[in-house]
DNA sequence: ACACTCGGGACCTCCCGTTGTT
DNA sequence: AACAACGGGAGGTCCCGAGTGT
């Protein structure tokens, strides 16, 4: 075959992959049904990726990675103003998140739990995708703080640090309970607490 | 066999379940090897409990409710004063939290996070024992407005989802990283927040 | 318990299995459902009866044979005309056989089917009900040739085997298709076979 | 492996399991046993066939199908003399049953038997033969009343039901007893009726 | 006469990965 | 680059029967 459907075998293959894995969790998503969805045989899928294992590292890398960069990591890099950035997220979150999302969580939240206690190469993986977070986040911060648009006195690290919990956590409620109320129910409290971290003269 | 043996049975049944199932998840545990570390039958389980399905929901309600009672719950119903009591359990865990809670993090976010998007069942009870954790964190918060130990304009139902949902995303970076940093880093942001929470005349 | 509830147990038992070895077959019956159906516990069963097998054979002697007794075979004992008898029956199933015995065909037939040529104690046990109504019907002809009903030339026994097959081998036809058709389409051809075991001033 | 293998693969499946179904009955039989006698692994027999109930269609089908067709159907499409073709068979039948029809009885009734009533996709596929059977009679029973050699009020319908109806309870008879009194027994009978289905100037 | 507990095996399903071929 | 065929094991279910104690 032509080096174009070689390609198309391998995104058909991650994009399925990343369907099962999301909905279904890496352990229970089989390869059989993977390659039934794809119309891939056994022998293409092994052609292109080793094992299971890698082609999960693949959408973990490939898939989810470039879903975070693009929704949860480039808007904080394109700002200084980590207060306006979240601002806006919290209210897109609370008017139109979409059923997915709210069911199924959030996708690197899952494999995270699901593989970091036993697969080392997964937990690694996630761990830098999680640090990429993280530091775009308090990057930002710093900007802020240069910018004059966030307290001087805050610790940029451990804002990366907590806005990433919280939004893993609440996506966490959200999905067991399976609509968006945790959220709601926080909303109010997340913005006192994004306000307080403006400087005292734009209070 | 005598009663008591049954009894054990069941319990240590329950033990070893919650044991692998906290350590490899729900799916990943195999009922053979639970029959191995606790040198019970087959039949012996099947007369216990009806299927793997049955023995998850025993030690979600019996052996994960008893513990979240016990450690994330009562403390707050023993107090009006939310602030301090966080403030204490936060003091704690970043001092000595135990290896395995690292590593593996939140039973009971780990079972959300698994099940609560496939499995109904599992996910209302999980849902269950979420809402009386909040909840509990809710009436600590009434009570602690009532003792003018909280400020009076503050949302008790948000500060209980907050509350938890930090928690467990905490807990998730945590098992993630397999060390207490993003805890650690966070922290001086939690107390702060905290402090926000009593009343000026106290600040 | 008193005597009373023994009995009693003991007859449950016999119901419910046989509606279970009716619907399911014998090996496809547990004795797990039975128990359940019943409200008896296994240590109850296994003192009225010492193994599932003892358990079917007593269905079959017991609620089976009492059943081809009371209709199959009495009609044959209590008359001298098997043409009348055999008309009669063939009328009564044309209009009125019950939903189950359409679709779930002779209970007899069932068990020699599933059992005659795997378990010699259940072969024996039927053959010996085979015979009893081969032989009602046998000995019916005999009679009707003594009060000049029936042609002389006619082999009583040839007649007993083939009513029975006949009657095993629709019922077979029938409870594959789940309706009456096959009896329906066959039905002008029995009568029509019946009336030429008359003698010939009858006909 | 080349693909002749697995032809032959397939054919050893179809061919050990329809020994295993016939003698033990589908449920009895076990996919174990089935492998074991056919030296096949679990993973080659879920290539050809994803579960026992397709294993069992598959045999149904193929082997019981053809073998029916064969010995059952083929003699009647290719004459126009249904009475002498059912002469033939009933003396052949008297004279050399093999042992393996006699204690095992007819393939296709067992099935029938134990799986007419509780499994929809075998029933259907069961009505399917018996229709073929009961149609390929009552055709050369037309071809005999157009060629003069059956009388013309005979319903061909009626005689082809009525011929499966009574080798079908024939079969059951001879297979509950081990023996062939049964159909001997009969037999004049059946030879008597055979007779009667012929025009008056042949009698 | 009955109840509870347990024993251990056998069942079908299904899975991931490899092999030889095209 | 892809394919059909196959290997071999482990998974959960559930069964029948036994043992022990009323």
């Amino acid at each position: 075959m032509s080096p174009r459907d070689a390609v198309r075998t391998r995104e058909a293959l991650l994009e399925v992959a990343f369907e099962e894995i999301y909905r279904r969790g890496f352990h229970e998503s089989s390869l059989a049904d993977i390659l039934a969805r794809t119309e891939v045989t056994k022998g293409a899928l092994y052609h292109h990726f080793g094992s299971k294992e890698e082609l999960g590292l693949a959408v973990l890398d490939e898939v989810i990675g470039a879903w975070l960069r693009e929704y949860k990591i480039r808007p904080f890099e394109e700002s200084d103003d980590p207060v306006a950035v979240l601002t806006q997220m919290i209210a897109q979150e609370t008017e139109a998140l979409p059923e997915r999302a709210v069911k199924q969580g959030c996708p690197l939240g899952n494999m995270s739990q699901e593989l970091s206690a036993c697969h080392d190469a997964f937990r690694q993986h996630i761990e830098a995708l999680y640090d990429e977070w993280r530091g775009a986040i308090a990057s930002c911060v710093r900007r802020g703080q240069a910018a004059g648009k966030v307290r001087e006195d805050v610790d940029a690290d451990a804002v990366g640090t907590f806005v990433v919990a919280v939004n893993q956590g609440l996506a966490q409620l959200m999905k067991n309970q399976g609509n968006i109320e945790p959220v709601a129910t926080a909303q109010p409290l997340l913005l006192d607490w994004l306000h307080s971290l403006k400087p005292r003269r734009e209070r």
